[in-house]
DNA sequence: CCATCTTTGTGCACGCGTTCACAAAGACAT
DNA sequence: ATGTCTTTGTGAACGCGTGCACAAAGATGG
């Protein structure tokens, strides 16, 4: 996105493919339920199985790790586990800011995944000044005026923006200007940022349309195909206001 | 999709291509932002700079549309719109259930986004008790023992996930038995659904560790390359639990 | 030590998506 | 009406990602 992402080209970064830097993670996951179980090996079939692809593109992917498996055997699910980790940079601590503690900004906040995999919430900014000093997930909201010094007191790169999209940008270009290089992006908004930043968005509402999409195509065959399935029929509402609301947007 | 995305291998719906339809949602946005400010018309290149996309991108996006453009001119907005929302099908309303209202579901019933674009919370449905009768953002939570009759009696068929990892699975399978045939899953789990069904997802943790595999690289570079600019150094810390909680997950 | 069997790692071909570059189309002025 | 100028629509080339299919590697048993 992804599908989402933001344009970075053909900058394959050191050798390792775009698609296959975003499969990583799922193997991750994958791996570290099976060592929960302490499950020693995996073949790349069940391992495939477990993070949803085809073993094939699994097996590539490893490949350009380098040759971490056992012919005839599998896969080391400790060993694997650590390799992944290590690329994607997960062995040291990320401390990551949230800018915007709404209802959004409040359930990322929330959100025990952070902790489990090296990210940290170092700080919880808001424009509010009734939200400061107030705590949420244990964490006291900071004001937006002391963005700065936030971010470089902590020595974060990572900020997360779940602001309503009219406030986006200008939190982006302040993330930006303090250092900021990755930013994970809930605003319904196209970012732009200087080169060397990375911005991944993640929004329900395109999310939401592109299913509605492939739900009209799947009534329309239907309609024109042959066995007659229950068509739904929804009934209509009136439009509602284009909300200038935090979202959920997809890579 | 990435981003997400499931497993569509060459389906290219209808002709129009997948990549192509990710991106209708993100022209649709910016178009009805010129629609507000009573722009008439726009270039593909004015247009492509507010979508942050290439314009060569955007004219043959378009151009599996039809011809729309008029050449020496450019776009004609109000029709642009029309067309777009004609084609994402969100000239119809479409009913959303949301299953598992934590954190992350009670965010994303609140969210306004939903009824901007034809779509509407039909019902919000939690496993809890407890939960059962209380309103939330205006509509009150259902039991999921009433699962089934509720996307019966709404017509839905999109549903979104936003329960634990734990309970994904099991929720999909019931949505998907009582008829829904699109997910939006927010849970940190691969879904497994029969064909015809499509699922997109959307994972924070997933957004995050990408973000990382970047800025560590980033981090290298600079170590080895010229420019001794400030690098951040953050702390360590002990390793989090590895939460089972619901999360945010992108295409 | 040899044979067999499993599973990895990858060369190759194919298709989708992106981008360039330009001809066709139309607006607009004279 | 004719010429100029802007902008679209698209043919063609290229590169990335995917999946097949198989040879190489190693484990395992006799």
């Amino acid at each position: 996105m992804a599908t989402g992402r933001t344009h970075r080209p053909a900058t394959r970064s050191r050798g390792i493919p775009e698609a296959t830097v975003a499969r990583l993670p799922l193997y991750l996951r994958a791996l570290t339920a099976l060592s929960e179980r302490s499950v020693p090996t995996v073949s790349s079939e069940e391992l495939a199985a477990a993070a949803g692809v085809n073993s094939a593109k699994l097996r590539k992917d490893f490949s350009y790790l380098g040759s971490y498996g056992t012919r005839g055997v599998g896969y080391d699910v400790e060993y694997l586990v650590y390799q992944i980790s290590r690329e994607l940079g997960l062995t040291q601590d990320w401390p990551v800011v949230i800018v915007g503690i709404g209802n959004l900004g409040a359930a990322l906040a929330n959100y025990g995944g952070f902790a489990s995999r090296g990210f940290r919430v170092a700080a919880l900014i808001d424009a509010d000044p009734a939200m400061a000093g107030k705590p949420v997930a244990g964490i006291p909201v900071q004001h937006t005026d002391d963005l700065e010094k936030i971010i470089d007191d902590n020595g974060v790169s990572i900020g997360v923006i779940a602001t309503p999209a009219g406030a986006a940008q200008q939190v982006c270009d302040r993330l930006v200007a303090a250092g900021v290089t990755s930013i994970l992006n809930f605003a319904p908004t196209v970012l732009s940022v200087p080169d060397g930043v990375d911005v991944r968005k993640v929004d329900l509402s395109i999310e939401l349309q592109i299913l509605a999409f492939h739900e009209q195509r799947k009534a329309g065959e239907e309609a024109t195909g042959e066995s007659e399935a229950v068509v739904r029929a929804p009934k209509d509402s009136g439009k509602g206001p284009d909300g200038d609301v935090p979202a959920v947007m997809p890579a």
